[in-house]
DNA sequence: TACTTTTGGTTAATCGATTAAACAAATATA
DNA sequence: TATATTTGTTTAATCGATTAACCAAAAGTA
């Protein structure tokens, strides 16, 4: 019934004064009365007022959205990314629109063209895996907005960034696990043109080398990092005439694959064949054994990547200075390595 | 540099016509010849128009836009619903704007504030655990936009809802564990004051009686379903001085527990004691021994929430017309409980 | 007193797209 | 030929909030 919203024009009615006047007087402008503005307010409330964001946004052409892309959100990190982020920009007056690519770069296209279409002040991304061609994220740039990629981001691209360092990360498991003893280390890895994963690989080359080891190109795979992958690629290791005693895999899924088919197989975790993973995802400390992982503060990304938007849109000086924020990561070390 | 985005008014300049013929060309409005039809597109393509949301939506009064609000979207159930939400809305022409509660009755009533405030066309709901107050989502309905409530869905508002049928699911469960031998069946169940939990012990107490197995006051526990209060209460059954064969546990992550400590405790499951847990959670069938529960058609419900949202705008009579829709379940049988 | 400031507003333009109403030109119909 | 209809477009109003520019009245100041 009552389905017409009350507008600026209903109390400006109500109280017999300009709807500037009562604009002003909802925005607390200092050259209205005290007066007025409590009369306005009282009568808003009354009336049960609810501004129209489309309007003023048009109006202000800032719309308090920002944006924000994520391969999915179902994963721990990504839900703690998100969460934190909104907890961010909430406090400074924005709202957060979240979408799904589910790895799909042609729903990340779509992603970006709604979110472009809603007038988002900005975009926060972390990029699917497909995603090579990047002239979505070139649109965003010529549109004149502020575009972070946190976790997954190309930085051809000559955006900001927040992520951990991958390469040192796999420096702390290599030394982890010459620490346990482990004299042949293998590492199951991502597809090294995503850049994360090329730094991973990098960083396990050079801690192997660090420590003297003999390098073996036998035990270094790269893989699409899915459950099966980890379950297929543990095979491969566990076919070698020289079987590693460590295996660093570069995602906790992965991981858990590779658990799966070593207790199939009657190998024993830790004491056989030492295990770590990548993520610190939940299931890391459910299942038997834990597994030993990468923490990648999701929260501290989310806030800082929210801080690097809000240093764009609160600064009137729109200074380009490019932000590259490489956080450190954490070794959580459970019982499938010690 | 580029700031100023291209509008209507600058196809129409290139082209000497009004900003109306600009619109109605775009629009495919039968009145405008094809030639200027084509020459508008054109325009458009080159200048890389990109229609302003905002102004439209304001004219219109409708901003194709659907808020969907969830407790977390990191479980596998709601993450599932959502994106399939998606799938059948944007082939309608809307867009989503997901919101997280976090399972705050707070964060919640800010969620439908900021959704509001985004003049949103309808709100898709899981309501928070915390939420018995009711009246931000009387707001939703005073405001003129359908509601619809899946999962978690307090019944008194009068709205549409979705979801599974919670009674007739633990009979399945029931079922099944008296099918496998067992006599002495427990219940971890959430609290009663949710309409989801109390239909569950509902059905768990009706299928005892169904199969004339003695009821025990004892083996009937209600919990908040935390993993920790699954550890928690299954140490209370196993303190009993007549000891369960079976546990029917209303969560999976409370269901994990209760492994957790039988496992820590040398008990052996299923042939000690039979598991089943609830809700279908990735993690389910991946430790040792894979956990029995039940499948929440996700995909379906998140599919008839928005095909139920689309029923109310797409048609011109807003009938009142409040659709309850319980799909069965499924009882994905795995290690824990054979 | 005469002029300047301050106070507290009002008017009107604006954001960009849509659309009802108007209208000129072309075409059809009687 | 005269009138009616169709075609293709323009004009102008509109959505609701904001804001630059303006103004009248009250208060301050020389």
């Amino acid at each position: 019934m009552n389905k017409k919203r009350t507008t600026l024009k209903d109390i400006a009615n109500v109280l017999n004064i300009s709807t500037a006047a009562v604009s002003k007087a909802l925005n607390d402008d200092t050259r209205i009365s005290v007066k007025t503005k409590k009369a306005v307010k009282q009568v808003a409330k009354e009336l049960n007022y609810q501004p129209n964001h489309l309007a003023s946004a048009l109006r202000k052409g800032k719309s308090n959205l920002v944006g924000v892309i994520v391969p999915r959100t179902n994963s721990n990190f990504f839900s703690s990314v998100v969460e934190n982020m909104e907890g961010v920009l909430n406090k400074a007056g924005y709202n957060i629109i979240i979408t799904q690519s589910n790895e799909s770069f042609e729903k990340e296209c779509k992603n970006i063209d709604a979110l472009l279409y809603t007038q988002v002040d900005g975009i926060i991304a972390s990029m699917a895996n497909e995603t090579v061609d990047l002239s979505y994220y070139e649109k965003i740039k010529s549109n004149g907005i502020p575009l972070i990629l946190f976790d997954r981001g190309e930085n051809d691209l000559n955006v900001d960034y927040v992520g951990i360092d991958d390469y040192q990360s796999s420096h702390m498991i290599v030394d982890h696990l010459v620490g346990q003893g482990c004299k042949r280390i293998a590492h199951i890895g991502g597809y090294r043109r995503t850049r994360i994963f090329n730094n991973r690989i990098r960083g396990y080359v050079d801690a192997i080398k660090k420590h003297h080891l003999p390098p073996d190109e036998e035990l270094l795979i790269e893989s699409g990092l899915t459950l099966e992958d980890g379950r297929l690629q543990i095979e491969n290791l566990l076919s070698l005439k020289n079987r590693p005693d460590a295996v660093y895999v570069a995602s906790d899924y992965a991981a858990l694959g590779a658990l799966q088919v070593l207790k199939e197989k009657g190998i024993r975790v830790p004491q056989d064949i030492k295990l770590v993973g990548f993520g610190n995802e939940p299931f890391t400390s459910l299942v038997t054994p834990t597994i030993t992982s990468i923490s990648q503060h999701s929260a501290q990304i989310g806030r800082l990547a929210a801080e690097t938007f809000l240093g764009y849109v609160e600064k009137e000086v729109v200074e380009q200075k490019l932000n590259k924020l490489i956080l450190n990561s954490e070794l959580i070390i459970r019982e499938s390595s010690k």
